[in-house]
DNA sequence: ACATGTGAACTGCTTCACAGCG
DNA sequence: CGCTGTGAAGCAGTTCACATGT
């Protein structure tokens, strides 16, 4: 398959949100001059974005709300459900263990794991939290799709290598630090440091 | 000013906090290559994004760290204290609210905001939460520099209309919806769907 | 000799504009 | 006729390669 932008894939994603608000509506029909107003972008990016993937509108019409919302979930891969570890207890953590919007998308937290002797066995939305001692141990033994990494920066590289060696493929960081990983593991990091850098240097320079 | 690039920016982020974590250690002089090593980008685009706002380095020597560290501090907006509120002091809010890393990097928190009658007044992270009812005068007073919105999706875009309305010129936003703003408003989301989203594709298209 | 700074070449994303089809 | 789907053109960001200064 031909390699697809990132940007082209966080469309997608804004694409959907809208598709499944309006489908919750009953509305049964949208435009790509529709999804182009909500996500910021232009009609001809919205046709353009989806053209890699195939021919969903009729011309002359435009699209049918739950097929295109059906046919954009397939294609980011919410067909199926995720099961997610969260890797480090502390406060984001434990608010993201507790986020009912996870499970909505199909993404289901089955594992918490931390490396404080204190909060093993305690539970958390639910879940039991292990020692980072079994983690080793479960991923190889593949029980998770995703982790979720919310340790502090320090951490956070040494315990990347670890379920990377065991075998996981995709990661989300939220540790504030730089992170390598082989190129066949697909890793995300949401920096917020980086984001309100942004901010300053955008308030900065005008 | 020439218009800068996002990438560029956010590489930016990357180069200083490798900067002060070798600064910390000490060293004296660093290279486009180290920096291009860590940040997982070459040494031309390193020298390339520094080129864009003067010259720091010396030819056939490198860098000065102290230096370059502070030059590139200075473009962020980095120097002087940036005054931020948190509204909606959930699960992430109090997260974000007791976040140190925060202080460190000149990102004071003097303000929390909620509409839930129960929490107001008690504190969390040493400041009192106070009233949204509250918002609309102290962002009209010029409290605040920065805004950061952790509510429910669905109060996110009025909650956004009222501080735009009342002068706010950035928002960082982590509710999982698209908002939208005036152009003369620096908005940044993260939104965590869309970060999973992203590792599903990347999963399922391989 | 060595590493920076930068115009020029290149790559790839976005926008345009129109042919195609309901 | 209206809106999609898509080559072609345009533009922005990245990489190259070398002149420049120490």
């Amino acid at each position: 398959m031909k390699r697809i932008a990132d940007s082209t894939v966080r469309r997608l994603s804004i694409y959907l949100s809208f598709l499944e608000e309006i489908e919750g509506e009953g509305v049964l029909t949208t435009s790509s001059d529709d999804l182009a107003r909500l996500g910021g972008t232009t009609s001809a990016q919205v046709r353009k974005d989806l053209s890699f993937f195939g021919s969903f509108g009729k011309r002359g019409l435009g699209y049918s709300v739950p097929e295109l919302a059906a046919a954009v979930r397939e294609i980011l891969g919410l067909g199926k459900q995720w099961r997610v570890c969260i890797i480090g207890v502390g406060k984001i953590g434990a608010a993201l263990a507790r986020y009912a919007g996870f499970a909505d998308r199909g993404f289901n937290v089955t594992g918490l794991y931390d490396s404080d002797p204190a909060k093993i066995d305690h539970r958390s939305g639910g879940i039991a939290i292990q020692t980072t001692d079994d983690l080793d141990k479960d991923v190889r033994a593949g029980k998770y799709d995703i982790a979720v990494i919310t340790v502090p920066a320090e951490s956070a590289q040494p315990i990347v290598d670890r379920i990377v060696k065991a075998g996981m493929k995709a990661i989300l960081s939220f540790a504030p630090t730089q992170l390598t990983v082989p190129e066949d593991v697909e890793l995300r990091t949401v920096n917020m440091a980086m984001e309100l850098e942004a901010l300053t240097f955008a308030l900065t320079n005008r």
